[in-house]
RNA sequence: GCCGAGGUGACAGAGCGGCCAAUGUGACCGCCUGCAGAGCGGUUUUGUGGGGGUUCGACUCCCUCCCUCGGCACCA
């Protein structure tokens, strides 16, 4: 298997540290507010992958880090009069109300910083003792040219940065390039007591708290999107190499490419997002995650309500390829059949191919054409009446490989007697239309479309669906 | 300025040194159909940012230029 390595620059053979464990990082979000589509892109995509590493058959512990303490989350409460720990519980727990909704369910720790501290201070502790770090007047900053590795994975040269591009320099730190592992605590801010007095942790140094916490010294999989590979990550490996000098600290970091909107990347800061809880009362979540999962994942993805409605028709067509598969099985007959031949030789071609695209990268967008690949010989495979064993095999490989990537979730079946009645209601029509009797007959699919079922006249009979 | 990621048909978006510009959407034609829808089959857009090189052959490798986006030490 084939993974892209920031670090190397390079698609490297994926080999965990400790055999068929995988340890696994993902930057996790700031609950200050809604979470957008841009944040979506980035957890389905490690979601994704996390769910084909265990498919094929790693013991994956996935574990994500929430801010739960930063300027935003201060300011917000500022503003709004809400405190820090309430504010940031409600937009968490909105968080992940919304991954759930697009079936990011691979995570399986989330930590927050605010529980961290005491790993926290060690760590700056542990970085003062060996000289890479200095407190000046209970701001604690890491002494960025001191640890010879910095820029190893962003290519930086220290040199050729431009301090200040963005952030005004902070004049306490001996180095414009220092960055704050402690920041002393302003008039009102939340704090903890730490050896410098009281103050929060800086940016970087809750991801290798949390992360060593867990993992220990060493992990395999880094992730996050590509805006974060300097300065975060780059200093995330400074803290980590500095204060253990075991390298590599992480394996292999994975980045994702950012969501873009006319041009311009989907950000709070540009009033440009659409939130996840906007986007679904328009779209099914599954709709969502189809359309974030349809390009690579280091790809940008240019995000438009024309590119959601495509996503939608394209997401429609499998959508009613496996409804009617699912609804013609009970009426196959056994025995074997040409067709059926084709279509079992078709899934197995897919299986296969599918494990190849996933295995070179995480080729969701490959693995897709392979759905539509698939769905297609379904459809064939219906119309020329396939015998039972064949269309079984043909859903259960359509159904198996999309589950890996998370599309299809199962959906509540309905009772049993629903069922029946809606059964009975279509027979009551079939029997209009056998007898010409097609006004009731349009009456009766108008009215059920009404209530969100369609009803498709097939030469293989009825089919319904949903919406 | 420096670092990084990208530039592919109407749109979205993959791949591979020659077999495919996959796959989807859109449009058009045909079949099917009481109608609708879906489906199936076919067609479709002067070729993969510009230039140069390597090669028998490049979209795919190398060089160079142009353009877009992200980052450059608050914060994710």
């Amino acid at each position: 298997m084939l993974v892209y390595n920031t670090l190397t620059h390079e698609k490297e053979e994926f080999v965990p540290l400790k055999g068929n464990r995988v340890t696994m990082f993902v930057c996790g979000v700031t609950p200050y507010d809604y979470s957008h589509l841009g944040h979506a892109k980035t957890y389905v995509a490690f979601d994704a992958i996390a769910r084909y590493l265990r498919h094929k058959g790693y013991n994956v512990l996935y574990v994500q880090n929430v801010t739960d303490v930063d300027d935003h989350i201060i300011n917000r409460s500022a503003e709004t009069g809400v405190s820090e720990p309430e504010l940031a519980e409600k937009y968490f727990k909105h968080f992940r109300e919304d991954m759930e909704a697009l079936g990011v369910e691979s995570i399986n720790i989330f930590a927050k910083a605010t529980e961290f501290m005491a790993e926290i201070i060690e760590q700056i502790n542990g970085l003062i003792e060996k000289g890479y770090a200095y407190d000046v007047d209970g701001n604690v900053y890491f002494e960025v040219r001191k640890f010879k590795g910095f820029g190893k994975l962003s290519r930086q040269k220290l040199d050729e940065l431009r301090p200040g591009a963005r952030v005004e320099i902070d004049e306490s730190k001996r180095n414009p390039e220092d960055f704050a592992l402690w920041k002393k605590q302003k008039p009102g801010e939340p704090a903890w007591e730490s050896p410098w007095g009281m103050g929060r942790p800086g940016w970087h140094i809750e991801d290798t708290a949390i992360a060593m916490t867990h993992f220990g010294e060493q992990y395999d999989i880094h992730g996050g999107a590509t805006e974060l590979i300097f300065p975060h990550h780059e200093s995330e490996i400074a803290q980590a190499e500095a204060l253990t000098g075991v390298e590599p600290y992480v394996k292999y970091w994975l980045h994702t490419g950012i969501l873009n909107v006319e041009g311009e990347k989907m950000a709070k800061s540009l009033g440009n997002f659409w939130t996840i809880r906007d986007a679904l009362t328009e779209y099914r979540p599954e709709v969502l995650r189809f359309f974030l999962l349809h390009a690579h994942y280091r790809s940008p993805i240019d995000f438009s309500k024309d590119q959601l409605e495509e996503a939608k028709r394209s997401y429609q067509r499998l959508v009613d390829s496996l409804e009617t598969a699912k609804q013609f099985l009970p009426r196959a007959e056994g025995g074997e059949t040409d067709s059926g031949k084709r279509l079992v030789e078709s899934a197995e071609k897919a299986e296969k191919q599918f494990e190849e695209v996933m295995d070179d990268d995480f080729n969701t967008r490959e693995a897709i054409s392979l759905l539509f690949e698939l769905a297609r010989e379904l459809n064939v495979a219906v119309d020329k009446n396939a015998d039972k064993d064949s269309v079984e095999r043909g859903l259960g490989t359509f159904t198996k490989l999309a589950g890996v990537l998370g599309l299809f979730p199962e959906r509540a079946a309905q009772t049993e007697v629903a069922d029946k009645v809606l059964a009975l209601i279509v027979e009551i029509r079939e029997r209009a239309r056998s007898k010409k009797d097609y006004e009731t007959a349009d009456w009766i699919r108008s009215e059920l479309e009404k209530l969100g079922i369609r009803l498709e006249d097939t030469g293989k009979g009825v089919v319904k669906k949903a919406r």
